[in-house]
DNA sequence: TACTATTTAATTTTT
DNA sequence: TTAAATAGTA
C-alpha cells in the first residue's frame, strides 16, 4: 500500500499523531501547527491503510462549516467520497441519534428544535403565564441558569435549592420550562446534547450498538468541550472505542458557557496510558509574533506547557500605536490598510480584531469615508432574521401544529384581528387545561369570544389547515414558495416602506432558493420539511453575503478563532476594555482575557499592530485608560512603538464643542496654560498642570489629580476648566 | 393597533 | 451613544 499521500509534507511530530495505534491519544496543537490537518490525515490513514471501515469513524467538530471543511478534504486526499462517515458538530451527532431513536428517547417522531431566540421567547411566555416579576427574574438570567444546568448534565430533579429561595424559583421555571417544551416537542441546543447522553446511557442496547460501531472517535477543539459533550463521548467511547482528540489549552476561549480545559487534563486520567502528542512546530507566523504571544500566554499558570517555534525568518517587530482616542486609532489603521492595498496586497488578507463588537462602529466608518471595502463578522445570519423565522414558524405549524413558540410567532403577523385579549384567552384556556395552543384556539373559538375575535381565529386556523392540505405531496421549495404567499408574508413585508421591507421580502424569496438547493438526506425518516427545519435550527447559515469580494475582515478576537491573516490589527488594546472590566477581577477570567489575546496575536502571519487609544467614548462617556496589561507582557525587544502624532494635520473634524474648536485653533497660551495652573476635568476633579507639549490640537498637559493621579491628556478633548 | 416617548443597560457566540 | 424594550398615547 502506498502510504506516501497520506504521510507526506508532515512533520515528525504530525506523523507521530497520524499514524499512532489504536490507543486513546491526545494532541496538543499549538496554534498554526497543523491541527486539522493531522486530524484529516488521522481519518484518511485509519480508512486507507488500517482499513477500517468509515462506517466505525466519528468525528467531532466545533462548528458546521469546520465539518463541511473536514469532510472536504478527506475526500480530497482519499480521492473517493466518504459514505456513511459520521462528521459533524456535537449538536448535529446528537441530533442525528435523537431523530433515529425519538422513541427511545422520549420525543415525538417530529420534534422541533428551537434556537437560542425562540427559548428566550418561550421563557418569557412562561414568566407571563405564571405571572411573574420579569423585572425581579430577568428572562435572560433564567435562559443562562437553564443552559448552565443542562451544559452540566443536571435536570431540574438533580437541582438542589440549598435553602435558597432565588434559587429554587429558578429550578422551579427550569422545570415549567422543560414541561412546555416537552409537551411542545420541542428542543432547544442544550437539550439535544442532554437528551443524547441520556438516550445512550439508558439504553444498553443502544449503547453496545454504537459502540460496537464506532471504534474511532475523533475530536477537534477538545479544549473546547463542556461537560455534557465530554460525558457523551465518554459514555460513547467505553473501554473498547479508540478516542482521538485535539485541543489547545491555551486557545480555550469559552470557559463563559460552559467549556471547561480541565477535560484536557481529565482525559488522561479517565483514558489510562493515553498518548501526548505535541505539535509545536508552527507553519504560521513569524519568529517575532510566536514569540510575543509565547511570552504573554506564558503569564498564566496551570498551562500544560508546549512552546511554539518556527523554522521562518524572525520577521518585522510588531508595532504599537498609542492614539489620542477611537478616531485617532481608526485613522492610524486606515493609513496603515492603505498603504497595505497600495504595495498590491489584498484586502482580504488583512484582518482588524478587536474585544466587543460595538468596537466595529468607529472602524466602520472610518473605512466607508477611506472608500475600502470591508466585510464585518458576526451578527444575524440568514435563518436568525426575523421574517425568515416567521416564514418557518408557518411551516413547522403547518407540520406540528402543537408548537406554541411558533404558534404565538405568528398567529397574528400579518395582523389579522387576533390582538392581545384573545390570545391572552388562549393561553388561559392552554394553561387551564394543560393543552397546545393550538388545541386550545379551536376550543375557545367555538364558545368563549366574541364573534369577531372567533372569526379571526377560526379563519387563522383554516389558513394554516389551507396551507397544510395545499402542500402535500408538493417539492420542498413549492411547498416554501406556497407558504410564504399563501401565509400573506410576502404582500406583509411589501407594504413596509423603504429598503427594508424591500430586502425582506428578497429574503424570503432567498429561503424558496434555499429550499431548492437542499439536499434531504434519504436515509433519514424525516419528512424534507422536518428535514429542512432542523436544519434552519441548527446550522444558522452564513452571516453577510459578498464574501467573495476582497475586503478588509472586521471581527472580535473570538470569531477570528482558527482563521489566519498575512496583516493583523488588534485594536482597543485598553485595560477595562482588554481584558475586559468584568474579567478583570477574577483570576479565572483575566486568565482566559490572555488566552484571547494569544489568540489574537496568533492569527497573525508577518505584520501585527497593536493599538490602544488614551481615551475612548464608551455609552456616551469619555473613559481614560491605561494601556493593555497583555502589551507590557510582550517583550520589549519585538515591539516598536510608532509614533507620528506629531505630523498628524488632518483636519479635526472630530471636535464637537464649541471649547474643542477654540482649543484646536488657538496658541495654548490664549487658552491660559501654563505649568502650575489650576485645572477642573469633570471625572477627575481637580489638578494641576505639570507640563505640556505641542500647540493647537494636538496640545497634550501633563496633569496631576489630587484623586485620580497623574495623567497626559489633550487639551482639545479633554475640556479642562482653569481654575 | 400602531406610533412615539421614555427608560434601561451595555463581553465574547455556536449550536 | 445607541439599541432595544417598555409604557403611554392617538
Amino acid at each position: 500500500m502506498d502510504v506516501t499521500p497520506i504521510l507526506e509534507n508532515l512533520n515528525d511530530a504530525q506523523r507521530q499523531a497520524v499514524t499512532a495505534p489504536a490507543e486513546p491519544t491526545l494532541v496538543i496543537a499549538g496554534a498554526g501547527s497543523g491541527k486539522t490537518r493531522v486530524l484529516v490525515h488521522r481519518a484518511a490513514w485509519l480508512i486507507d491503510v488500517e482499513g477500517v471501515s468509515p462506517q466505525s469513524l466519528l468525528a467531532v467538530t466545533f462548528t458546521n462549516k469546520a465539518a463541511a471543511e473536514m469532510r472536504g478534504r478527506i475526500e480530497t486526499l482519499l480521492r473517493l467520497p466518504v459514505q456513511n462517515l459520521w462528521i459533524g458538530t456535537f449538536h448535529g451527532l446528537a441530533h442525528r441519534m435523537l431523530r433515529r431513536h425519538w422513541r427511545e428517547a422520549g420525543l415525538p417522531q417530529n420534534f422541533q428544535i428551537i434556537d437560542s431566540d425562540d427559548q428566550l421567547r418561550l421563557i418569557k411566555r412562561l414568566l407571563k403565564n405564571l405571572e411573574i416579576d420579569d423585572g425581579r427574574w430577568v428572562p435572560r438570567e433564567i435562559q443562562w441558569f437553564i443552559n448552565a444546568q443542562k451544559d452540566e448534565g443536571l435536570r431540574p430533579q438533580h437541582l438542589d435549592h440549598e435553602g435558597n429561595a432565588d434559587r429554587r424559583q429558578m429550578i422551579s421555571l427550569y422545570q415549567a420550562y422543560e414541561e412546555i417544551c416537552q409537551r411542545g416537542g420541542l428542543v432547544d441546543f442544550a437539550e439535544l446534547l442532554l437528551r443524547a447522553h441520556e438516550l445512550l446511557r439508558d439504553n444498553a442496547e443502544l449503547l453496545s450498538h454504537y459502540r460496537r460501531r464506532f471504534q474511532h472517535l475523533l475530536v477537534d477543539e477538545f479544549q473546547d468541550t463542556n461537560a455534557i459533550q465530554y460525558a457523551w463521548l465518554r459514555l460513547l467511547a467505553g473501554d473498547s472505542g479508540v478516542p482521538f482528540v485535539v485541543g489547545d489549552d491555551d486557545q480555550s476561549i469559552y470557559r463563559w458557557r460552559g467549556a471547561r480545559v480541565e477535560h484536557i487534563h481529565r482525559f488522561q486520567t479517565d483514558f489510562p496510558g493515553t498518548r501526548i502528542v505535541k505539535l509545536e512546530q508552527n507553519y504560521r507566523s513569524t519568529a517575532t509574533i510566536l514569540n510575543a504571544a509565547n511570552a504573554v500566554i506564558a503569564n498564566n499558570s496551570s498551562r500544560l506547557g508546549k512552546n511554539l517555534w518556527t523554522e521562518g525568518a524572525e520577521g518585522e517587530a510588531i508595532r504599537v500605536y498609542s492614539a489620542y482616542n477611537e478616531r485617532d486609532e481608526a485613522d492610524f489603521v486606515i493609513g496603515r490598510l492603505r498603504d497595505w492595498i497600495d504595495q498590491g496586497n489584498a484586502r482580504a488578507d488583512s484582518a482588524v480584531l478587536y474585544r466587543s463588537n460595538a468596537q466595529s462602529r468607529v472602524l466602520e466608518e472610518s473605512l466607508i469615508n477611506a472608500g475600502i471595502p470591508y466585510r464585518v463578522y458576526g451578527g444575524l445570519r440568514f435563518f436568525e432574521r426575523a421574517e425568515i423565522k416567521d416564514a418557518l414558524a408557518y411551516l413547522r405549524l403547518i407540520s406540528h401544529r402543537d408548537d406554541d413558540s411558533s404558534f404565538e410567532r405568528i398567529v397574528n403577523k400579518p395582523t389579522r384581528g387576533i390582538g392581545a385579549r384573545t390570545v391572552e384567552l388562549i393561553r388561559s384556556y392552554a394553561r387551564a387545561n394543560a393543552c397546545s395552543l393550538w388545541r386550545a384556539a379551536g376550543a375557545i373559538a367555538s364558545n368563549d369570544l366574541s364573534s369577531r375575535a372567533a372569526n379571526a381565529v377560526s379563519t387563522f386556523m383554516s389558513l394554516v389547515e389551507r396551507m397544510a392540505r395545499e402542500t402535500r405531496g408538493l417539492d420542498l421549495h413549492d411547498q416554501v414558495d406556497h407558504v410564504i404567499y399563501a401565509s400573506g408574508l410576502v404582500d406583509f413585508f411589501k407594504k413596509d416602506k423603504g429598503e427594508k421591507g424591500e430586502t425582506r421580502v428578497e429574503n424570503l424569496l432567498e429561503l424558496v432558493s434555499a429550499a431548492k438547493s437542499f439536499e434531504p438526506d434519504p436515509a433519514e425518516e424525516m419528512t424534507p420539511l422536518d428535514e429542512f427545519l432542523s436544519h434552519a435550527a441548527l446550522e444558522a447559515g452564513e452571516g453577510q453575503a459578498d464574501a467573495w469580494e476582497d475586503c478588509v475582515q472586521l471581527m472580535t478576537m473570538h470569531s477570528a478563532k482558527g482563521l489566519e491573516f498575512p496583516l493583523v490589527f488588534m485594536c482597543g488594546m485598553e485595560d477595562g476594555l482588554f481584558p475586559h472590566q468584568r474579567s478583570i477581577a477574577d483570576p479565572n477570567g483575566l486568565e482566559e482575557e490572555r488566552r484571547l489575546c494569544y489568540v489574537g496575536i496568533t492569527r497573525a502571519k508577518k505584520t501585527l499592530f497593536v493599538t490602544h487609544a488614551e481615551q475612548r467614548r464608551l455609552h456616551g462617556m469619555d473613559n481614560f485608560s491605561q494601556p493593555s496589561r497583555f502589551i507590557a507582557e510582550i517583550p520589549a525587544e519585538h515591539i516598536e512603538e510608532v509614533r507620528p502624532r506629531v505630523q498628524i494635520t488632518r483636519p479635526m473634524r472630530s471636535l464637537h464643542s464649541r471649547q474643542g474648536l477654540r482649543a484646536a485653533t488657538m496658541p495654548n497660551d490664549e487658552l491660559g496654560i501654563r505649568l502650575g495652573q489650576r485645572v477642573r476635568h469633570r471625572k477627575f476633579g481637580d489638578g494641576v498642570i505639570l507640563n505640556c507639549e505641542g500647540q493647537g490640537a494636538h496640545a497634550r498637559v501633563e496633569v496631576n489629580f489630587e484623586t485620580a493621579g497623574t495623567k497626559w491628556l489633550v487639551l482639545s478633548y479633554a475640556n479642562l476648566d482653569l481654575m
